[in-house]
DNA sequence: ATTAAATGTTAGATAAACCTAACATTACAA
DNA sequence: TTGTAATGTTAGGTTTATCTAACATTTAAT
């Protein structure tokens, strides 16, 4: 077997700093919070990101924050397309739940072949989104954006097209589960409880109460800013 | 992530006292064939063997043989299934060809999931052989016995059914792409040249001169012997 | 402006899986 | 049966990725 390019904890700290400074939130990277991302203490991530930093991975001074470089964005990039298409494939072939198929991918993204990943794409039929909504990068690493805001940035009354959900957020996938609530599901957004950040939602003529992390976490659509190609207050990110 | 249950190496040294004790020659593994099966130097295997029978996986003596327990041969047979599956599944669903599955199944395997396995198998229509010709094994780590032999135990002027390969011979396997040979080829077994083992067979009316490695490698099936559920020179093995 | 809290860094230790060099045992062939 | 070749074992070192403990710097609050 050849060498991989990159080890198997390289690629998860490359990944680390790709969600943190271009997913939701889009902050600087700094080590404690990469730290938490990955399960490390502090000191472990210090000394990788020093040896990426070797590498011409990432870029990381003294005290400062890390960004990639070019060459790790790439790599970054290709990880979350591979991430994105097993899930996929997961979801829609072989049948896993919405909840089920983060953990598997996590491993299965790893696998050093670009060949199974094109195919598994076409077999899929060239999808564009994830079982979460997520975008999935094409071969050059590019994803296009996607308009879309959390519920609670959305306007009671409305209705939506829930797209998006944090696939590392086990409890919020159950919850989800359990109302049998999937990815390009119809909601209506009823109203604010206006207590704890809850809300309500209206699905298939049945109305449920949601919770703050619910609100949230969950990534909207709304078909009027779709239509108009350019939503006020879109919040979009890759990872 | 959860801690697997054993590591990348341990699954793989397990998978090479099996290939080594029961595949195609079956004999008792020995440190220094191991050491070569896994491509590390003596005392690594050494300490690796000493560390699995710590652990119970294999039986294993000062100057003795290597043997896997109950349990190992288990986890053996289970990653063989895992291996097997994943070859079928890339080579039917994906088109892998022939002689590309088996390095990306030597990955593959070690995905810690026999769910995705399950669905894979039934997904391909619960398959007995893999693209190889080698028998998958069941949940259980059972696999059904397969008569067969290597094309230089045959009879010049039969008839036989191609069925397997060592899926780690690349070069065989390259030749074999370069014919159009496939597994379950109808071939009929010419002659024998008398010169370096080689000998001529004949598929889909034309004649191929094969050389000694062919005709040792190579699995063939004869049918009166399938026919007759018996079969004088039989020689079948699991890895 | 000062200080406390948060964050980052260094140094040194550990475990896994590998290595080389040296030594021990077994197997077999003369 | 004895000596050499093949095989197995031990000891000690390397690399990767982790840790703890101690120390340094930055940020933010009074």
């Amino acid at each position: 077997m050849k060498p991989r390019p990159l080890s198997y904890q390289e690629e998860n700290y490359l990944k680390a700093v790709l969600k943190i400074s271009e997913g939701r939130g889009k902050k600087d990277a700094g080590i404690l919070e990469l730290s938490r991302a990955l399960g490390v203490k502090p000191p472990t991530a210090h000394q990788m990101l020093k040896k990426l930093k070797e590498k011409k991975l990432v870029l990381f001074e003294k005290y400062g924050k890390v960004m990639l470089s070019a060459g790790g964005r790439k790599a970054a990039m290709a990880l979350v397309r591979k991430h994105r298409i097993w899930e996929t494939f997961l979801h829609d072939v072989l049948k896993f739940s919405w909840d089920e198929v983060h953990e598997l991918a996590e491993y299965l993204e790893h696998i050093p072949s670009d060949e199974i990943i094109n195919r598994l794409e076409k077999l899929l039929g060239n999808p564009k989104f994830d079982p979460h909504g997520d975008p999935i990068p094409d071969v050059g690493g590019n994803v296009r954006p996607a308009f879309r805001k959390t519920l609670s940035m959305g306007t009671p009354g409305r209705n939506y097209h829930l797209v998006a959900v944090s696939d590392s957020h086990q409890s919020l996938l159950q919850f989800m589960s359990k109302y049998n609530l999937k990815i390009n599901d119809k909601i209506k957004y009823v109203s604010e409880l206006g207590l704890d950040g809850m809300g309500v939602i209206r699905v298939r003529n049945k109305n449920i109460t949601v919770g703050s992390t619910f609100m949230h976490e969950v990534k909207v659509v709304c078909e009027q800013c779709m239509k108009k190609c350019k939503c006020p207050d879109e919040v979009w990110c890759v990872v």
